[in-house]
Parts: structure tokens; C-alpha cells; sequence
DNA sequence: GGGATTCCTTGACAGTTGTCAAGATCGGCA
DNA sequence: TGCCGATCTTGACAACTGTCAAGGAATCCC
């Protein structure tokens, strides 16, 4: 029994011993060269010949691990944003105040729209993908969720530590400030070199703006 | 000389009588089509072939009337938001006091969310592809600007009849509610129904929160 | 009516895509 | 060593794409 049998139809028991490991470890490598080409062509212009072309093996192989496209896709970026959205509980963690906690925010944003800017644009073209293919719409239900979520542990932080409360709903909290991140990663993009300060100051004003008098 | 051949070299002068009258209602109908079939498929999965279909004539004419997709394509976006970025300028115009105008803001965000669904997610399909294809860019930066003039128009209005200033910038507070209309957009083609009533209550909140004590 | 021009259709082209089957190659175990 | 399964390559397939040339059909003007 190959592993591609049992991955796909994960019904089947494990019978492998260091097999899996090695197994798994071809799909994070194959999955790691997809967000690679991704980022840079996004969705509608990525082939499965394009990716394999990005590692050691040829465009075969990529249907030895991933049953088809959407797989693949939605287990490379899965995998990815596992590790981001935690990316500001330190943060939240570990801001004594609110102010600092602004402060600092503002600047992991801006400091992730620079370093990750390949990984966001591929994110949104995902999303926005999401719209008209139904296949997507799972993970990107998921993700969003989590994103959601990260946000509002900043948002309901930020109202504690100022004795506050959020003026806006979870998801219109998550709403703005993504409309603040989307905004100047295209600005950015389109060759705007002062995107990323304006948002620097625009979400600190905007974090600071969303709280309001606690009615109790 | 046929009118094709004027159009792509618009250098030449127009010599015809009729013939132009003829020639851009063509347009804009094939236009209306292309429009049609990318709200429904995206930009993606929209070919040339399928645009056809949704009209009276073979996929031909369309290399008749435009040089290529992307020409068509733009001239089509164009074409639409035309329409779009003078949406609430009679709201700005008539409302007397700042609460009715974010009230009927945000009405009409929702009401143009449910009415033209598909022509937004086209448009948010497009600005997500600029990302990746500068062919597109000049006309997403172009009808991103007017957006953005949109907008500032309604929350500088509400500034100026509450009396008080604008805590973010024009570009953030643009960005802030077209994260708010997409988000709601996502959730709402997501089949969330109660993403339509958190858009109005978050918009109207959003537009208060942003008012700020003049400086002067 | 007839010729010229505009408009539109047809069919083909070269390229690309996801998918998959057949077989080569590699690695570990007997 | 030799076998066998896991792994990977190769080549092909059918479908689809944007583009365009050749020609038919419609229309207008004289």
C-alpha cells in the first residue's frame, strides 16, 4: 500500500514506521515550494509545473502527494498561516499598557507587510478567490476565523488594559483593520513608499479611536 | 478604414458619420456581457468564449470591437464604476445633520451590497490581480483613487456638520470601510445573513468613532 | 441594382493546463 | 545479491485559452 493511497483515503491505518515521517516531510517541501510560486504569480497564473520547476522533482510528483490542485493549495496555505495567527499575542502578552500595545502593533503590522509581502498578497488572491470558487471556501472560512480571532485578542486587550470597551462588533473590528493592512500592502505594492507609515499611524489612531466609554 | 482599426490607433481622426454612434453602443453592450460573466466567474475563469455566449454574436467579433482581454476588460470596469463613485454624493448633498447622514451611509452600503453583489466581487477580483498583473494596475489605481474621493467626501461632510475634524487620513479612512464592505461582502456571499445588519450598525459606529475635537 | 465598406462568423493556430498511466529508479530487507 | 515496494520521471491525453486570418453576410451610398 503506497502513502499516497492512504493520504488520500485517510481511512486506512498507518502501517508505515519512519515512513510517515519521511512522507510528510516531502509534502511540507512540495507545499513550501507552492506558496513560494504563489506569492509570486498568484492563484490564476500558478501551474502545477511552475511549482514543481521551484524544487528537485518534476511535475509528476506533485500528484504523488496531493490528490489535485485544491489540495495542494489549501495545504500549503494552511500550513502557513498556522504561524500567523498567533503572531501578535506576545504582544498582547506582554504590552504593560494600552499605549504601548497600539504602539506596538502598529509596528508588527507594518514590520509582516514587509517581510511576509509575497504571503498577504497570496492570502487576499486567495480570499477574494474564495468569492467564486466554492472548492476554496472552507479554508478560507477557517483562516478568517482564526485571523478574526488573533485581532479581536489585540482589540479586547487594548479595551482592558484602558478600562474601556470595543465600540465595533468582532467582526467589524477584524473588518477595518484588514481593510487597514489590505489597503497599504496594494499601496505598497504599487510602489507607494509611504503606505506603510500612514498605516503605522493609521492604526494606532484607529486602535485608540474604537474604544469608548464602558456602559456598566 | 474600419472603425476597429481607428479605435485601437485613436490617433486617427474620425471620419465617419453614424458609424461611431453604432460602433460604441456595440461596446458598451459586449462590454455589458463581459461585465455580466466576470461578476459571475471571475476574472479567472471568464474566457473570451463564454463572454460571447452571454450575447447575440460569436466569439470573434470581440477581437473586432477590442484589441485584447485586457482592453475589454477594462474598458468594461471602467465603464461600471463610472456609475459607482458618485453613489452617495446626494446623500452628502441632502442629509441636514451628521446622524442622518451616517444613517443613510450605511443603508446604502447595505443596499448596494445586496444589489449589485456581483459587480463588487468583480471589483475586489481585479484589485486583488493587480497585485499580481501590471497590466491591470493603471485602471484599479485609477478607480481606487475615485473610491477613496468617494468616500473622503462623505466622512469630511460628516466632519464638517458635527463640527469636529477626521482622525485618519484619507487613505485610512477609505481603507476602514471598504474592510468593512468586503468583509460583510465575503460573509454575506458566504451565506451569513446577519452580515448585511452588522455592516450598517458597524458603519454608523465606525463613522461617529472617527469624528474627533477639532485641533484649532 | 451594384459596388464598396462595415460587420460578423468560422475555423484554425500555438500554447497552456490538470490529470493520469506506464515505466524507470531508488532504497531497504531477505 | 536479488527482490519488492516506495518514489519519481516521462510522455501523453483531452480540454481549454487568446489570437487572428480568411471569408461570408449585411448594410450603406451612389
Amino acid at each position: 500500500m503506497s502513502h499516497a493511497t492512504q493520504e488520500i483515503a485517510p481511512a486506512g491505518g498507518r502501517f508505515e514506521r519512519a515512513g510517515i515521517d519521511k512522507f510528510e516531510a516531502r509534502r511540507a517541501e512540495l507545499a513550501d515550494a507552492t506558496l513560494a510560486t504563489l506569492g509570486e504569480l498568484g492563484l490564476a497564473r500558478t501551474s502545477l509545473r511552475e511549482i514543481a520547476q521551484k524544487t528537485d522533482f518534476s511535475h509528476g510528483v506533485l500528484h504523488y502527494y496531493f490528490r489535485d490542485k485544491v489540495e495542494l493549495i489549501t495545504f500549503g496555505v494552511r500550513r502557513y498561516k498556522e504561524h500567523c495567527v498567533t503572531r501578535y499575542d506576545a504582544i498582547v502578552a506582554e504590552s504593560p499598557d494600552a499605549a504601548t500595545l497600539s504602539g506596538r502593533f502598529a509596528h508588527a503590522l507594518v514590520a509582516t507587510l514587509l517581510d511576509d509581502t509575497a504571503m498577504h498578497r497570496l492570502w487576499y488572491d486567495l480570499r477574494t478567490q474564495a468569492m467564486f470558487d466554492d472548492a476554496l471556501l472552507p479554508t478560507v472560512v477557517d483562516l478568517d476565523r482564526q485571523l478574526e480571532e488573533m485581532v479581536w485578542r489585540v482589540v479586547s486587550r487594548h479595551a482592558e488594559l484602558a478600562d474601556t470597551r470595543v465600540a465595533l462588533s468582532r467582526a467589524g473590528a477584524y473588518a477595518v483593520f484588514d481593510g487597514l493592512f489590505e489597503g497599504a500592502l496594494q499601496r505598497h505594492l504599487a510602489g507607494d513608499t509611504t503606505a506603510t507609515g500612514r498605516l503605522r499611524d493609521d492604526a494606532v489612531v484607529l486602535l485608540t479611536r474604537l474604544m469608548v466609554a464602558p456602559t456598566s
